[in-house]
DNA sequence: CGCAATTGTGACTGTCCAGTCACACACAAC
DNA sequence: GTTGTGTGTGACTGGACAGTCACAATTGCG
């Protein structure tokens, strides 16, 4: 099973192995306080490896961003798909696939992670994260659900409402207009 | 009209207005990069002021960037509800308002702002900021346009879509994904 | 005038953090 | 052994930035 290859292109040591830890670690840590507050420190930390070695395997904190990102999307997006099923109409099939996306609130990660992106779009590296994963997302959601442009648009608009619930924390905000926005959303 | 009270509370100086001029210089320019990755001294320097007289006139950088989102929300629902009208069907003042919120797109400012207070909201301030402002949007569009909780639901969905074409960029990405998310909102 | 209050700033400090580098450890192959 | 290759870290540096403070400059008032 355990290639040990003699010579030859890459050695598939546990190095690979690190770097794919390190990013699940850094989508959760950076899912808290975003991009530029999130110190390289802390997801170290949380990898149980020093700093200095997150920057050997990362190109600088951008490079383990825009990974961390590319991550969190294409989990959104495997996510979405296995919600969907394999029969139904596509209508039937979005809305599974809508409530995965609630599901995916419990986590919170996947969710801030993506708010903290969009926020963080002013640097050109981050966008094209963005606009990467989006098109996963909705070419996902399109090819999967087999639905119209318009019903793909709205599943995408509440997504995004879906962030701000989340970040809002209008799940313990308890009043008339909260529950206006948070409706069909909630949550424990 | 000036009044120039002998003594008593406040004295009404000019300090007042720098406070406002700083605040309005403060939504834009907190809007390119948003709370932790701007410094004060870039919002002192648009306002043409030092940055030691920013941290007098506000309680920290915190204190000047939740003022910030304040006049924010406030401009924004103050938009809607101009454009709202006088008369006319809730669902057809919904559709001015809608048309309004696009045409905030132009300024970028008002959008981008929103975006990264959301993504700051792990700072209690910053959230309760967001949470009251949003107060203020849902209750003047209910209020404004008479539409039901699932026709002001849907509003403030498509507003989160709007926040994410305009941080993405779609407007700049040619491509079938992007006009299906971007549709309806196209913008110059 | 002198005195007080208010606007405004230059210069400084302390801290945090991205990124680097020389070095240590493990384990092959020879 | 030693030589080489890859994993991993401690200790450091340089810069950026929030916040402070002592000190101008201006204005109003008795």
């Amino acid at each position: 099973m355990s290639e040990t290859r003699s010579r030859g292109a890459g050695i598939r040591s546990t190095a690979e192995d690190q770097r794919v830890r390190i990013v699940a670690r850094a989508v959760d840590v950076f899912a808290v306080s975003g991009y530029k507050a999130t110190p390289v420190a802390e997801v170290a930390a949380a990898a149980k490896v020093s700093p200095a070695y997150v920057f050997r395997l990362f190109e600088g904190k951008l490079g383990l961003f825009v990974a961390a990102v590319d991550d969190c999307y294409a989990q959104v997006a495997a996510a979405l798909v296995a919600a969907g099923g394999e029969e139904g109409t596509p209508a039937a099939r979005l809305e599974l696939m809508t409530q995965a996306y609630i599901e995916l609130i419990r986590d919170r990660s996947l969710i801030a992670l993506q708010v903290h992106a969009q926020s963080a779009c002013d640097v050109p590296e981050i966008q094209d994260a963005v606009r990467r994963g989006l098109a996963t997302v909705v070419r996902a959601v399109a090819g999967a659900s087999g639905a119209g442009d318009d019903s793909v648009q709205r599943f995408i608009a509440y997504g995004q409402l879906c962030h701000l619930v989340v970040q809002a924390g209008l799940a313990e905000v308890d009043t008339a207009w909260a529950r206006v926005v948070d409706h069909g959303i909630r949550h424990d």
